[in-house]
DNA sequence: CAATAACCGAGACGGTACGTCGAGTCTTTGG
DNA sequence: CCAAAGACTCGACGTACCGTCTCGGTTATTG
């Protein structure tokens, strides 16, 4: 039992308002990008004032990190059998998900202002990269209960093929989507996966077998 | 042949000032991040008038571009006899560079505003991606020529591969340090050097041979 | 006999509250001046809820008229045995008045909001204009029953020698006090009621001499 | 020379604006009253930028002052041969200045917020009340010089004696129209006149002839 | 050597968004 | 029905930065 309920006193806030705000934001981001998006914008939008929106966040930036984040719950790791089917399933997620306006718009300059701002960071990291690297932990852990990948040989081993192979992914998909500005279609997903399962299905006996 | 030099009358521009300009413009971002930059601060920083600033780039974003693209400049490709070497290298100087506080808070918010702004998206490219893309091009050609990579099978399929293989570079090694903010020691190198070298050394009758 | 003291329903008003709030607006008057009193400030310090407020009072002009009316209520005619006297006596409670903090913060600021705000102006008129009033109408009455002054010759002429009267004794004592920033010291009261006084009692035959 | 004239580098202020700025806050002050003041709406009305009005007032409080002052400088004392009609001129010309709507909404606001704030004081003061009271100075010369009243017995008491009047005329009119809220008609001032006059030209053996 | 044209510094200008604050209202829980 | 608490709307505040403009004054090249 996380929230104790602590049934405070006066008028609590709306929970209307909250949905209303995080979806005008989107709408913005969507419509005006990052430098476009304006509190009084927003409050205008979600038909709140302005003081409301302070209220409850100390300013733009997380903001729109709250309204970005629910983005990445839809994405999940399906169990399809194989290793490539469930790469091939997650990049091509990852891959809509950057194709639509909204997270075009905020995602870059979120990590742009993020890198500045240790406090934002850090809620960065916990509403978006945690969740996003779950994905590969479930991943690893089914194809080595289907036998296409090795026990981890230690929990530290585990986490560092983790970690670079998420920063690869989620990497290279945003490099190529937003910075390169091509697309992710069938084919180079299915030619960025093979480079990836090559190593990953690599002789054990290859001491780089463990990436 | 620099420029036509078309001697045009009166006085002309001082050479120092775009020399002090780009240099306090890369103090500030190094200090201050993207958004702490400011044009009347950079003016003030560089000892010249904003005016001037404004005579000489068109506004913030390319006077910012201009003042961090030079330190890609020192990224090189140096054959060292191998592929593995090579690659080594050139992803050990990107790090190097992503280390330093004025890459770091530029290049995301370079990336982010360039997300909404073709003009200046088409200077990023020139200045920045181009000449990275370069490099990998030339190590391939290296190692083309060593035989460790099999000939080119058409130019279509070797612009395919250098564009993934330049995706996955510059996305991972970003990725890791600006975003999930970590270093890239030499083993980190290693390990994705052993990573993406697999796909590439990979048996060449395998179809994804040709990465 | 104070209300009808109709027995309304539910939990009745606390009359401790009021005597608080008053003190409080009183307080918060003294310290910071008309523009600083705040009806939030006012609540902390009278320990009350600002809904309290606006129950008991329509808006912060009202309050602050009735905390400070009751600093006039102490006002008052002692009958001295002459004219003389009773008018120095007056100037000098009321300079006393003026001197207090609250009141010097107060006063001004409430005729200014009065000056456009009718209904704050009744009121301020029927608090403190009208009991002020009265006070000369005392002295005139006590000074021709002393044979001082000439009986009234209508009651308009009566009550328009008492306006005029009351103006240039209030007028004159606030723009001294409270406009030039000079104290009301008992030489100035000397000085100022001998150039009342002078035309009051000259010769009856003199047209004037009904000011 | 006062204005050294000092060749301040950078482009100079507009001197349109500041007529333009004490225009429209005049123009404000009449139809909204005080409070119903704002820069916003004043930068609108003068066709400027809010920017310019705050680089040239430090606060809406300062600006009202000075665009109220200059209808102070129509004030004059002519000299019209006698000192009742000098004094009937200026109270008239100060009854017509105070039933202007502008003055109305400005002077006792003015005077409030003087009241709590020193630097406001000193302005009002230099701007509004010493130009105002050159003019009993005058009044009084031309008198001495008609032989009205007696020459100076001391600059102290010339000084005290202008304090006075002054004060009288100025509060008494001021309580009348603004507080009182009558008009002050010509019978009104004849009266009025009548009151001052006669403390001030009484017998000189009366000690208090030197009012 | 003077004219001229482009430069330079300083700083005012119109705009736009910011984040804060106070007034007055509304909505809870609890006497 | 009253009270305390605190969230709500609205609107003005004063600040900061952008990118433009207008000054007086300074170099170069050209006539």
């Amino acid at each position: 039992m996380t929230e104790a309920v602590a049934p405070r006193k006066g008028r609590p806030r709306s929970a209307d308002a909250d949905v209303a705000i995080l979806a005008a934001t989107r709408a913005a981001l969507a419509e005006l990008g990052w430098g476009g998006v304006t509190m009084g914008d927003v409050a205008v939008r979600a038909g709140v004032a302005k003081t409301t929106l302070y209220r409850r966040w100390p300013s733009k930036n997380e903001l729109v990190v709250d309204a970005v984040a629910v983005l990445f719950d839809e994405l999940e790791m399906a169990d399809l059998g194989s290793l490539r089917a469930d790469i091939e399933s997650v990049v091509r997620q990852f891959a809509d998900l950057l194709a639509r306006p909204e997270s075009q718009a905020a995602l870059l300059a979120l990590f742009a202002e993020a890198s500045r701002d240790p406090a934002l960071r850090r809620r960065v990291r916990e509403a978006i990269i945690h969740p996003q690297k779950r994905l590969v932990h479930q991943g690893r852990a089914a194809a080595q209960a289907r036998g296409e990948l090795a026990p981890d040989a230690s929990p530290e081993a585990a986490d560092a093929d983790v970690d670079i192979i998420f920063d690869t992914i989620a990497g290279t998909v945003e490099h190529r989507m937003l910075v390169s500005g091509e697309c992710a279609d069938p084919e180079w997903i299915s030619r960025f996966t093979t480079l990836l399962l090559t190593p990953l299905t690599a002789l054990p006996q290859n001491p780089a077998g463990s990436v």
